[in-house]
DNA sequence: ACCATAATTGACACCGGTGTCAATTGACGA
DNA sequence: TCGTCAATTGACACCGGTGTCAATTATGGT
């Protein structure tokens, strides 16, 4: 570690340490000849000011993190990419952070892991940012947070899409294959984009004056394997569904590897899509018709809103009503899953 | 924040900070009396060491850093999970660092990236781990690392699999369901674990006694759209091949994509292996045949070293020969994927 | 040329800890 | 009981920056 300090700065360009702290941190009242003074000895001793020490001063760490449990992969891999997108550019550290949902200590574990970082603020991941005992805790803290998720909790701002539209217009594309028997498998119940989700799902029915049939709506837990086992039970009623939509991607594919094993033909006996658009969908045979989030956009999205809270800087003027609200719609990917029914 | 500092406990205890910063680093020369005195206070005012001020101090922070540019997501999501669960354990707080391997700026980013968080030490995934220029910086700047993948470059340590026997157990695996025309996707030429790999297929080839056709040795590059690309061409072959190993499941998969689209049936027409065992292998149809390596412990370990080698602590006690080498090696998982070749 | 005012600059304490070394205390043998 | 030496403890500087406020210098008006 070779560490030029601001000391050695000061000393070198004959001024007090606090003229050089004002030219790195761009504070007004430097004269121009001192500030470029001082920036040249900067360039010529290739100092870089220790994050650690301003962080101790100014009791303000450069530092954010990420809270996930991992509900599916390939979503948390997207989310990362757009978060780390903006910290890069910020200059800001990501800390991870994996937690276990079920763990009973988890605010506890939470609370210990802000106290050994001192991260200045954190990204929620559902099912975390759906967690009120959590929320109370970072509210209580003080800690600054953004959830990713439906905007109705805690005091945090949040970044979502919008699921309901998101599943309405899946829906409505299933009903325009002329599939009535539309079969939906729930996300977890302790999310809330699950409620927006069946919601969506059950106006688009309603609005073509269809009713819901209640056997063909089963629960999932937004995992694979969840989906796998909800396809089963539905595959195993009759009339089958000629279509199956999931709350998400991780769920579908779960439905399709269901459907391979049942010997069921996809698409021609059965229609599969889900929600995410993540990387999985283009990976399994066929391809699967998903409704496309812009994951990486709403990660970057809440980290950008993060840092500028905690630098106190107002957000830039939104450029697009999504950037507007935080939610964000999604965008119909019509691959080799769906068709019209047989018959 | 709340913020209890050590001056506080200090006054309550009354005693003085030295004395506190004693007990709370477990050091010698401490009178039983003072040290429950001092932790009563601590306990009492629920006191939390500032990890800012000691790393400030110490010149050591209580970070370190994941360096990757995100080869196949599983595999990455697989080390990310063992090396949280070091970090956890050991209250290190892990960075997470996003690069991208063919940027031009690379080292100079990365070395940006250390100087704003001040990460003590650095896990580097392939094919970072075996860009030399890069680990010439690190050396240079007196960074500690640790290496995922084979050991023969840069200072710093590596934890790794046994990638060559991986390969050879894989092949002499098709070899005994009596495939002769078996081909080979490469990684990433850049990659040593590619070579290895491609070494322990060619030499099961050898000691059965079959030469190797070259035209069934594909080059392919750790990526799903490599395996797709490399599989079309080797599925154009004549003789076709009757099983494709590739070098890693993510290719494997786009294997599989190339041979469902082509109509091929696998395994009846076609077995189909790869190498990892990342999640994808049981959620595509039919599941992967592969060889398990054990990421998340080799994540684990890797941490470990690295934290340790970072507070100077010798190892603990190898329990196993694979600990002591930090070789992993790779167990056969046999799916649907694979079966002796048609006729 | 002179004074009021504003713009620059620096001295110094402080953020929350740790390292050094000297001062104090206690234990033990004579 | 006293001296010696080891065990305990604390005073103080320091890690690398920033905040406060007073001191200094520059500017402008008369």
């Amino acid at each position: 570690m070779s560490s030029v300090t601001i000391n050695d700065v000061a000393r070198q360009a004959g001024v007090s340490k606090k003229t050089v702290s004002r030219v790195i941190n761009n504070e007004a009242n430097v004269s121009v000849d001192t500030r470029d003074k001082v920036m040249a000895v900067i360039n010529e001793l290739g100092f870089k000011r220790n994050p650690l020490g301003m962080a101790l001063a100014k009791n303000r760490s450069l530092f954010i993190a990420l809270l996930a449990d991992n509900p599916s992969p390939g979503y948390l891999q997207k989310l990362q990419k757009g978060i780390l997108q903006c910290c890069s550019e910020e200059h800001m550290g990501l800390f991870l952070y994996d937690c276990s949902y079920r763990s009973p200590t988890l605010v506890h574990e939470i609370e210990e892991f802000i106290d050994n970082t001192l991260a200045d603020g954190l990204i929620l991941v559902p099912p975390l940012s759906d967690k009120q005992d959590l929320l109370d805790m970072l509210d209580r803290k003080n800690v600054c947070y953004i959830r990713i998720g439906p905007k109705d909790q805690g005091s945090g701002d949040s970044v979502g899409f919008n699921g309901s539209k998101a599943a309405f217009e899946m829906t409505n594309y299933l009903l325009q294959l002329r599939h009535t028997d539309i079969a939906f498998v729930l996300g977890h119940p302790d999310q809330q984009s699950s409620h927006r989700v069946e919601k969506g799902f059950r106006q688009a029915l309603q609005d073509a004056g269809l009713p819901v049939n209640e056997a063909l709506v089963v629960q999932g837990f937004y995992t694979y394997e969840s989906g796998v086992d909800a396809a089963r039970v539905l595959l195993s009623r009759t009339p089958r569904p000629t279509a199956i939509l999931a709350a998400n991607d991780e769920m579908a594919v779960g439905v399709l590897y269901a459907a391979h094993s049942l010997g069921i033909k996809v698409p021609d006996e059965l229609s599969i899509c889900g929600i995410d658009d993540i990387s999985l969908t283009t990976k399994v045979w066929p391809n699967l018709t998903s409704m496309r989030q812009p994951i990486a956009t709403i990660g970057y999205r809440a980290a950008l809103l993060l840092i500028n809270k905690l630098q106190g800087k107002a957000m830039p003027e939104p450029l697009t009503p999504e950037d507007q609200s935080n939610i964000y719609d999604c965008e119909l990917i019509v691959r080799d899953s769906t068709c019209p029914p047989a018959r």
